[in-house]
DNA sequence: ACACCTTTGTCGCGG
DNA sequence: ACAAAGGTGT
């Protein structure tokens, strides 16, 4: 391919990265600076002008989005398919290492892997079989510790307790649970790093064929590393020709599970001969959001300093609405995306950001009923969905019946009558003579060691799951599939749970059989042996989680978590929930370090932008069923009124948080408002009150009116006859 | 053993 | 507010 069309669509700062000589190379990327670009332009430099293969190319993300992401752009480019290479997330290459050499790692051949919800359920059943009062010993808790220490890259062996009476019993529960795992041949996220690791540590000729293999190393998000990741990366690039490393210590919001910014620090102490490149100018905001990002992070003190500049104009304020609560923030969010369609934009351009999942809800409802399209990442995925781990139970329990998990999942979906009493005494059994469960089952049926009832249940639990194993040889997954959920009764079970709910379980499933036939073409395409394929697919329901469902190629409203929308940009970004406590959320403002990892991740936010930035907070919030009234984040204040103009809806209730002195208050008639906020009414038999809240418009809107003297009522406006007075 | 009801924990983010 | 775990009555 042409070296000029590798290098002519890149600035100066870019061009010096992609070509850079050296051995190693960090480059230092700021926000919308072109940091993906520069990944893939030095994949194509290499392959064009250092007679590197694909198969010696080795790229690693964090997100399965932003691996698709890459892979897209490799093949735009270089306009082949990226087969050959290896581009993944940390967890996705460590799982297909795993995969080629279970054996080597100690691991059974059909070994599977566990979502957190998995683990939280293996965790409680460790401590409970260790005879410990679960009220004493929280399952999270420990789970949390075990998680934390994978990693940092320490096994039960190598941690010592001090004399601590607590943490040796958190040291015996993580080792327990290790042979938890290693019996039922399952293994959780963090081990997939921390066996892979530990397999090329005791393996070296293995490791030596993958250091010969992978020559050119890249790595995303470099910031976001972990101890065992570095570790991982180090060991790997031991004979590598070149690592280049992009990340940016601003957008550095994984502390929480164990990334260490520091890693960016060491990097060029750890690989010999590192050059370090920043890239500073940003392609993406205007100047005011640019500004305005810039002043904020400004007050975090621990920095490698980068300022990001712009060649582009100011372009509009950044808008704030102080809402009332979560409801008028919904609203007012949803009229600024109808007023943008309605003006010609795209509802894909547009992209509402929260703290947390549970924010989405509110939005979601207020956009369906204004009929408008969305999508929301996160939250709760496709294969997390109690239907379907019920149906994947299944599934993995034909592939591998040492999976107690599954075991105890189905044995009694739908149910069948093995209570928890027939349930225990399997339980017993197995860890008695250190059997699966499924052996246990056996047993007990063979030597008729249970009531005559219970044994029958068991016996035909038992045999179905041989008979399905037995049909669904050979076959194709989705054909594997719908038998599957057809023979356990989970069709049936779910058609008899009354209303909406039990309609969309039946239709997951359906979609399930759907993922399956995708799958299938997949499997076919990367030459997955048919025997495989079934393992493969649960591998990959664990790991990707469902994260490409749904039409994404519509034109939809984007919901997402801030940590989700690293990385992505949009021309118009609503940031709303912006309040003490929620964000920067309660547990982070003790801590300084975590602090400023919140205001890092108010910075990714802003940085999404590049038209328009729409921020929003609510002065009173529901949260676990309660009203609470929060103040204005501190990083409302952190950005400097004369970038912010603060917008008013015709006698809003909300009051401006602070001295007010923005660059300019645009007053907003809300047009399709029943009744304006804090408006005082009159009602025959209630008497005075102050309009709290509304929801629909017309004469069909609803009001909650605060009456003086009878509370808080809702009323529908086409009856309640209200005067305004 | 199971359906139904009450109690309890969660909502802090991802693979 | 909601879901899952735990408890109760049949």
């Amino acid at each position: 391919m042409d070296v000029s069309q590798i290098l002519d669509p890149l600035n100066d700062a870019q061009r010096q990265a992609v070509c850079a000589e050296a051995n190693n190379v960090l480059v230092l990327a700021g926000a919308g600076s072109g940091k993906t670009r520069v990944l893939v332009h030095r994949i194509a430099w290499m392959l064009a002008a250092e007679s590197a293969t694909p198969y010696g190319i080795l790229a690693v993300t964090f997100t399965n989005k932003a691996a698709g992401e890459m892979r897209g752009r490799i093949e735009q480019l270089l306009g082949i398919p990226s087969s050959g290479m290896w581009v993944g997330t940390f967890h996705g290459i460590a799982h297909r290492l795993l995969r080629s050499h279970w054996k080597e790692a100690g691991l059974s051949q059909h070994f599977q892997v566990m979502d957190s919800e998995d683990q939280l359920r293996a965790v409680r059943r460790v401590i409970r079989e260790m005879g410990l009062d679960e009220g004493q010993w929280p399952p999270k808790e420990s789970q949390w510790y075990i998680n934390a220490r994978k990693d940092e890259g320490k096994r039960p062996e190598s941690l010592d307790h001090h004399g601590d009476p607590h943490l040796r019993h958190m040291i015996e529960i993580y080792a327990e649970y290790e042979r938890y795992c290693q019996r039922a041949g399952v293994i959780d996220f963090a081990e997939l790093l921390l066996r892979s690791h530990s397999l090329w540590l005791e393996q070296p000729e293995i490791l030596q064929h993958y250091q010969n293999r992978f020559r050119y190393i890249l790595v995303d998000e470099f910031q976001d590393t972990n101890t065992i990741q570095y570790a991982w990366l180090r060991m790997l690039a031991g004979k590598s020709l070149s690592m280049f490393a992009v990340g940016d210590d601003d957008q550095s919001i994984y502390g929480w599970r164990g990334a260490k910014v520091e890693n960016i620090h060491q990097f060029s102490k750890d690989f010999k001969n590192t050059e370090t490149y920043r890239l500073e100018q940003n392609y993406r905001s205007t100047g005011n959001i640019l500004n305005a990002a810039n002043a904020l992070i400004d007050h975090n003190a621990e920095r490698m300093g980068k300022e990001l500049w712009t060649d582009d104009g100011e372009g509009e304020l950044i808008q704030l609405y102080a809402a009332f609560n979560e409801q008028d923030e919904a609203q007012f969010i949803v009229d600024k995306i109808r007023d943008w369609v309605d003006k010609g934009g795209l509802r894909s351009e547009c992209a509402v950001l929260y703290r947390s999942n549970a924010q989405s809800r509110v939005i979601e409802e207020r956009l369906i009923q204004h009929g408008l399209p969305y999508r929301v990442y996160g939250g709760l995925r496709f294969f997390e969905r109690q239907e379907i781990k019920d149906a994947l139970a299944y599934l993995r329990l034909i592939n591998n019946r040492d999976d107690d998990a599954s075991f105890e999942r189905i044995v009694n979906v739908p149910t069948r009558g093995i209570g928890g009493r027939t349930v225990e005494v399997i339980r017993e059994t197995a860890r008695n003579s250190g059997v699966p469960m499924w052996q246990a089952a056996y047993h007990l049926i063979e030597h008729k060691q249970l009531a005559a009832r219970a044994l029958n249940a068991l016996q035909f639990f038992v045999q179905r799951i041989e008979d399905m194993k037995k049909a669904i040889d050979g076959i194709q997954l989705h054909e594997q599939i719908e038998h599957v959920i057809h023979e356990s009764g989970l069709i049936d079970h779910y058609k008899k749970e009354k209303g909406e709910k039990g309609r969309t379980r039946i239709e997951n499933l359906d979609e399930l059989i759907n993922a399956g036939r995708n799958y299938d073409e997949d499997a076919f395409e990367e030459e997955i042996e048919q025997s495989d394929v079934l393992t493969a697919f649960l591998s990959h329901a664990s790991l990707e989680a469902g994260e490409r469902q749904g039409d994404e190629w519509d034109d939809c409203v984007q919901l997402m978590t801030l940590h989700s929308a690293k990385g992505l940009e949009f021309k118009q970004v609503f940031l709303c929930g912006l309040e003490e406590g929620l964000f920067p959320h309660r547990l982070s403002v003790e801590e300084p370090g975590r602090l400023e990892e919140e205001r890092r991740l108010c910075y990714v936010g802003m940085t999404r932008a590049m038209e328009r930035l729409v921020v929003s907070y609510a002065e009173k919030r529901r949260l676990y069923g309660e009203e609470k009234f929060a103040r204005p984040s501190r990083f409302i204040s952190e950005i400097p009124s004369q970038y912010v103009e603060e917008i008013r809806l015709g006698g809003s209730v909300a009051t401006p948080k602070y001295d007010g002195s923005y660059a300019r208050v645009a007053e907003v008639e809300d047009k399709d408002a029943p009744v304006k906020l804090g408006q005082r009414v009159f009602h025959q038999k209630f008497g005075e009150g102050i309009v709290l809240n509304y929801e629909g418009q017309g004469r069909h809107a609803r009001v909650q009116v605060n009456f003086e003297m009878a509370g808080s009522k809702w009323l529908v406006m086409e009856y309640a006859n209200l005067q305004f007075q």
